[in-house]
DNA sequence: TGACCTACCTACCGATCGTTCGGTAACATC
DNA sequence: GATGTTACCGAACGATCGGTAGGTAGGTCA
């Protein structure tokens, strides 16, 4: 059920919930700072423990923001991708991907997406690993607009790069929705999934 | 013309150069790496200097960030909203608003946008001046929207949203396109345009 | 009771960080 | 040829970085 990943094996359930606790914390401190600009000691005394304490629980920073992207991609997937891939009419199952996915936004606390960028500070064989899990999700956005085409519903546009602008105006919710005014969730999200459509399917 | 800004005052032609270099070569690392993620020493060894060297041309790391900043909204001001703020039709406006948005983008080298989300380094005093030049740019947009509005050509949807994913989808082409398939430019320019709008106007 | 494990701790490591100090070679001005 | 300025450099500063070695309190289980 929950897809938090385990870096270091923790037996007891406190040391489970501990561990889980340091790679939440960390995934608030990065969103505000930044990976780089996030230090350990910064981490160990939010969590309330000393630097040395934090390595029982993790391997290393880059392997910590490696866990951390993976689990928001296992997120993604079991709360937007299954939810949605069995709907047959394209246009629904859209609509839905995009619903799901802003409210994964505001039910992570807007962390995980923000931490995409962040990808640059891994090595070269994690960094393909994260972009192929959100090349994969982005696909399953240009399966749907091209089916959309097939039934004619789609404007004349390149599906790429429509896909890459939907993606950026949800990602981009978490960017400036915690400073900017107070708009509903759901509202939002219904905000969003309308403007996008709007966007890419013809006039009815 | 160019509006670069003079941190130190260099007063020869051959300073003025070296300290443009300085700018503009720390504002594509920094789009790299991040802005904690580029040292000092990296800037340095990137434009054939020490890092004693560097101090001659800025007077800190900060205060080098915040010019850059400055400098991109100075672009932006002379090269987007200057010659579009004279055309009356808020249609034709707002189009040619996000057009010459995305050819800014390329014209300076994807750098200029990327470093907004950096502007957390700086202190607030610097930060509010950033925030304040950025909203008055988002109040353009949400203006001509109004505008629109009032001609009944709008669709029902919340302007302050949609001004937050207008500028998303054109800051997120910074994001994906260098390493992006290779969408010409003028191309990509044309498809960011006719989404956005598509988004917010009624069908014709 | 003794052996073992988990979940930390204190204390420290070498490296790197942003920044500064005291120069100095090259050139212009008087 | 003396004076000043510009554009740098070598060397070092204290602080902080990610990470580690070694120890220990508290629990589990035989």
């Amino acid at each position: 059920m929950n897809p938090m990943p385990q870096p270091n094996l923790m037996p007891t359930p406190e040391g489970q919930a501990r561990n889980e606790e340091v790679f939440r914390t960390a995934a608030s401190l990065m969103v505000q700072r930044g990976y780089a600009g996030t230090s350990m000691g910064d981490l160990a005394e939010a969590v309330g423990m000393t630097k040395a304490g934090l390595y029982h629980h993790i391997k290393s920073k880059q392997e910590m923001l490696f866990e951390i992207l993976q689990f928001a991609m296992n997120v993604m997937e079991h709360e937007v991708i299954e939810p949605t891939q069995g709907i047959a009419e394209p246009e629904q199952r859209l609509r839905n991907m995009i619903r799901l996915h802003v409210r994964v936004l505001f039910k992570h606390g807007l962390e995980l997406t923000l931490l995409f960028p962040e990808r640059r500070h891994l090595e070269p064989p994690q960094q393909e690993i994260i972009w192929q899990r959100v090349d994969r999700y982005q696909g399953l956005l240009r399966t749907s607009m091209r089916e959309l085409a097939e039934q004619g519903k789609l404007r004349e546009l390149d599906i790429n790069v429509a896909a890459s602008h939907i993606l950026q105006t949800i990602a981009g919710i978490a960017r400036w929705h915690p400073q900017g005014r107070g708009v509903a969730e759901a509202l939002l999200a219904e905000q969003t999934v309308n403007f996008n459509l709007s966007a890419i399917l013809k006039d009815s």
